[in-house]
DNA sequence: ACCTGAACACCGTTCAAGT
DNA sequence: ACCTGAACACCGTTCAAGT
């Protein structure tokens, strides 16, 4: 087979398959292109890039996450944004380093940027502040979302007599624990600790 | 050449070569075997793999730390360990997915953990709350570690009209910024963010 | 326009051959 | 024991060939 009668692939076929397999673990091409059916080399004429396919997910994210934010504002708009954040982030952990290491700054990125200063702005934050507070914060949810993949401590790796308090701890652990879930409860914490001393402005 | 008298590589010498070259970016083998003067496949005769090499990194990292934290405790200790841990990703971001992706648990790093559980536990952390406190510093640091490697934003890509705040921020910015010395200054903020409301122990 | 197969440069890893 | 060259499987990317 040739070109087919009516298209195989398309960048939202693409974007589908990238979610369902980029959750857990390591992400190819050849793994993609088995996903869809397809050879490798025909992603190509859909896409430009492996990089480029991360980018479009959070360009499809930012889309998203903009219709939903409203009109909300101050520590709210704030809060919710960077659980989208978080939550996006959390879905595809594999392809996080794509997304710091490769420098895809687009329009949608650059609204997202300004929203964030200026929602930092609104709840009181000097503008000498803003990018490093920004910066902080995608340190803070890339790298939890990165560190879903990273293998949990299992109980029978440590000793009482030498880990007396890992093994307390670990003796807490509940059955199924939910990383996505406290990776949300954390964000507040954190949050409220960079925002504390900050008080609203009156105007934007 | 095969065999030299007196051998060229070793242990010590690889992990030299590796902290010169993965202060700024991507970290292969070819560019290590280069630096040392020697042929990629030589480098395997002293470590078993390229993720072996950064395991032996954090090692030495913890054996230092270990020595310099003497008897501090409570939250100087936790202090001291965060700043050093931070310093050493710093100093090996292109490493750090490494360092998140690959089960490395050796005594060394059960040692740290350990280390932290009984330190925050001293703080007043309950058993409970021990480890996701130290699932999220970890996420803090490396993530912070690791964003060191983001391209930042550049003026002339944002535009006064439709990014007013963020040219602001970006009108603040001082010519050189020291984005590790920032990473520093940060950590204790979120500390005292994910602390608070915890009050010592008498005893341990 | 869109799918394919073959080729490319690069990556980490293995191993027989040499001293 | 330790360095080398050649080979391997895998990776992302390119491109001429086919419809």
């Amino acid at each position: 087979m040739a070109r087919p009668h009516t298209p195989i692939l398309s960048e939202a076929r693409i974007l589908e398959a990238v979610r369902r397999l980029a959750v857990d673990g390591d992400f190819t091409l050849a793994q993609l292109a088995r996903e869809l059916d397809v050879r490798v080399s025909s992603i190509y004429h859909h896409v430009a890039s492996k990089g480029a396919i991360v980018h479009l997910l959070r360009r499809d994210w930012i889309l998203r996450l903009r219709t939903e934010l409203g009109d909300s504002a101050g520590r709210e708009r704030l809060s919710r944004i960077v659980h989208s954040y978080a939550e996006f982030a959390g879905e595809i952990p594999a392809l996080v380093p794509i997304l710091i290491t490769e420098p895809f700054q687009d329009d949608e990125l650059r609204w997202l940027y300004e929203d964030l200063a200026q929602t930092l702005h609104d709840i009181g934050v000097p503008d000498t502040r803003l990018l490093p507070l920004i910066g902080t914060i995608d340190a803070i949810v890339l790298g939890a979302a990165f560190d879903l993949l990273a293998p949990p401590f299992h109980a029978s790796e440590v000793s009482p007599e030498t880990h007396p308090r890992l093994t307390a701890a670990l003796a807490t652990l509940p059955e199924d624990v939910d990383r996505r879930e406290h990776l949300h409860s954390t964000l507040d914490d954190l949050l409220a600790g960079l925002l504390r001393g900050y008080s609203a402005h009156t105007s934007s």
